[in-house]
DNA sequence: GTCTATATCCGGATAGAC
DNA sequence: GTCTATCCGGATATAGAC
């Protein structure tokens, strides 16, 4: 904890940031083949022999880069706990996943581009992470529809619901703001559209207990 | 009409149909960067050079199967006519796309592709046909909201909220498949599917007038 | 640890025979 | 119209100087 050293891996740890972080950019715009490393080594700001130095291939980046995105995801959606309420931890599923589509919109893309592609790279994360969750999550929900909390709905596909409604937005940005007519996102548009998500999702599940919040926020948006 | 000529324009549509339908296998698993030439020419078992002869470029290519793709899905959305009933034309929104989604799920892939990469080529298609078929929709379920006919949720993502849905069956299929433990899609997934979808969104909406085909299309599915 | 220069390969495109 | 052989730009990866 002195500042004696010169260089700690700190340096190292930082090169590695920017590199993923412009990796992410890359990925993003151009997929995984339309990506070179000359690329990312420009937007990164080092030579591109460092990049093979750091990750060895551009396959070991895409994979260090998909590793980094899911551990923060996982990280997010962990603490979503099995409340005692179904409005309530509906609403907390929602809201976290909508923040995540404003806060890390790139994050969601690669995700998305991975699974349309047949997810060739993260079979194993699929089964052994999500699986689980998902498994989890829809027993919950399933015990709540058996004590008549809840409207008999498909929880899986509830999920999926959420997951697909949420990630739209950062994953369809573009088609989404050109359509609204705007350049990006404010953080009013993110607050409206997670109170349309919500009136919608929560009425549909039978779920009414805080209808003071809904009707001013799903009048439409100018 | 006579069987007099040895070859008539059919030899070369049925070699374009064969090329764009193994291009638009291999633009799905690699991206449009990914995908060689060569891989198009063999799934579609043609010489390498015929797809230049016949589409110059792989750009052209690429556009070309763009174009083949929206040109049939506007054929299908454009009769989806603002009927005097919500319930009957939102109902038959999300039965129309959730078919497209069943029947064409590659060519939802390679659009979400295009669109999740900036839509660098379909910025224009975007703007002159989505947009305004946007407003028509969503100025006639205005009107609806007008008249209290239905709940006063913004049309607008209402309307994004079923191209999530529905989409996300398709371009998610490899996730969707992984967690419903299935291999593939049978048909009574996509009625179960746009049961419990038809259910939570016009529920959501305070459409209520065909609640008896609802209650046992939502109930979970083992 | 860092970077320049280079080896090696691959893919899009075309020339030209049939 | 069809296909073989080839050109050439460009991308990954590495060797080796600093």
């Amino acid at each position: 904890m002195t500042t004696r050293k010169y260089k700690t891996g700190k340096i190292r740890e930082r090169n590695r940031e920017k590199i993923l972080a412009a990796a992410e950019q890359e990925f993003v715009l151009h997929g995984f083949k339309g990506t070179t490393m000359q690329a990312v080594a420009d937007r990164a700001e080092v030579p591109k022999a460092n990049i093979h130095y750091y990750f060895k291939s551009k396959s070991n980046l895409y994979i260090a880069l998909l590793e980094h995105i899911m551990g923060a995801w996982n990280e997010v959606l962990a603490d979503l706990s099995a409340d005692d309420d179904p409005a309530e931890m509906i609403t907390r599923f929602i809201r976290t996943k909508m923040q995540l589509s404003y806060t890390h919109p790139n994050a969601s893309k690669i995700f998305a581009m991975e699974i349309i592609q047949g997810a060739p790279r993260i079979r194993g994360h699929m089964a052994e992470v999500m699986l689980p969750w998902v498994k989890e999550k829809t027993s919950v929900m399933q015990s709540w529809i058996d004590q008549g909390k809840m409207r008999p709905i498909d929880p899986t596909h509830l999920i999926f619901m959420i997951w697909a409604t949420t990630q739209h937005y950062a994953d369809f940005e573009t088609q989404v703001l050109e359509i609204t007519n705007k350049r990006q996102y404010a953080p009013e548009d993110i607050d409206h559209i997670t109170g349309f998500l919500l009136d919608i999702i929560l009425t549909g599940c039978g779920l009414e207990n805080n209808r003071r919040t809904r009707s001013e926020a799903s009048t439409p948006q100018v």
